[in-house]
DNA sequence: TTTAATGTCCGCGGGGAAAG
DNA sequence: CTTTCCCCGCGGACATTAAA
């Protein structure tokens, strides 16, 4: 019964996407890689891989915000789970074209709370902390600064962590404490990691299949003998190709593309002009300067929040400016160019 | 449909290491 | 010390996506 199933072996990487409710910034771009290794019995269905790799981090309540990409070894590209959803395959499949080791990389939306369970929690702390040193280091006793005062909420809901002061001298000191703790507990992790692995490196008896199934939840694990029930002839390779529709580089997926998120992180929220008075001012500074230095910027962002009376948490910021200037460039050049044309 | 936001490509300039 | 080379970050042009 358990002879053709063995454990392939799983490098994971994954990209927190850390949800900070309304604030209109870029969400934090972690400089570290937080990468985690598993094994999963190779009968498990494309389909359930990301409940078992959410299972085995502990993040399985964050799946619904989750998108799982699989590294196709042969163009070095990731391709997202969802696109081999409709196939009856499992993983021994994709470890045949792996050489035996399996590479995904997981996108995942949550609050810091959400991400507190997880081993590499304190990965993704020193990459906050990193994050709020780069982006914040002028303002030393910021208040009023959203993405500030999200974050300290975050950290405070956070059951490990207790914030004495509102400032950003203060969030980082909380965090590299919470991290001296974390190593310091490394041990007692570890031992909850080996007690999780000793679990999925049983072999696959029925009984303990069953037990599997209770533990992760899902109902395909009692299928018997999955992989004689694939098609020998089948080729995996003719469903990996051609590639998915935008890819990176070889740098990972693009970010966001499941619909989950991108209403979990407000991906691409767009302001809005008022065309009564921002418009006209915009277009006014455009006719005196097509190019306006960093410092004008900040200067035109200003008197803009200032007779537009946004509320806190949705003005007007250097980068929204910025975007306006390069947007009227190139509208003006395919302008002339359609002119120039006719 | 309009247009803010994003991706991609490319050039420029500063900083630092290696070579002379 | 000067020159050369490489790396990296920044910003612009252009193309594309997606929110309103």
């Amino acid at each position: 019964m358990q002879s053709n199933v063995k454990n392939i072996s799983v490098q994971v990487i994954i990209d927190p996407i850390i949800n900070t409710d309304d604030y209109e910034n870029d969400f934090p771009i972690f400089e570290e890689e937080i990468r985690m290794t598993t094994t999963i019995p190779s009968n498990v269905l494309v389909k359930d891989i990301p409940k078992v790799i959410m299972n085995h981090f502990d993040l399985q309540h964050l799946l619904p915000t989750s998108e799982v990409f699989f590294l196709c070894p042969q163009s070095k590209n990731y391709i997202s789970l969802i696109d081999l959803n409709d196939v009856l395959t499992s993983i021994g499949m994709l470890a045949q074209i792996s050489n035996d080791i399996c590479y995904f990389k997981v996108s995942v939306s949550g609050t810091l709370e959400d991400f507190s369970g997880i081993v590499g929690r304190n990965a993704i702390y020193r990459n906050l902390a990193k994050y709020f040193v780069k982006i914040f280091s002028s303002t030393k006793n910021s208040t009023n600064i959203p993405v500030i005062d999200n974050a300290i909420e975050s950290i405070k809901n956070s059951s490990f962590i207790k914030i004495p002061n509102d400032n950003l001298y203060e969030i980082n000191n909380a965090i590299e404490k919470e991290m001296n703790k974390v190593n310091i507990n490394e041990k007692n992790v570890l031992g909850q990691l080996s007690n999780l692995n000793k679990v999925t490196n049983l072999s696959f008896s029925e009984d303990s299949k069953l037990e599997n199934d209770a533990r992760f939840g899902i109902q395909s694990f009692s299928t018997p003998n999955i992989d004689q029930k694939l098609s020998k002839d089948y080729d995996i390779l003719s469903i990996i190709s051609p590639p998915p529709k935008r890819v990176k580089n070889n740098n990972g997926p693009v970010l966001p593309k499941h619909p989950t998120l991108i209403t979990a992180t407000h991906w691409k929220r767009k302001i809005t002009y008022d065309k009564e008075k921002e418009i006209p001012q915009l277009e006014y500074w455009y006719t005196i300067n097509k190019n306006p230095k960093h410092e004008e910027m900040i200067v035109y962002a200003e008197e803009l929040n200032k007779i537009s009376r946004r509320t806190r948490g949705s003005e007007i910021s250097i980068s929204n400016i910025k975007t306006w200037f390069r947007n009227r460039r190139s509208k003006e050049t395919k302008e002339r160019s359609n002119s120039s044309i006719l």
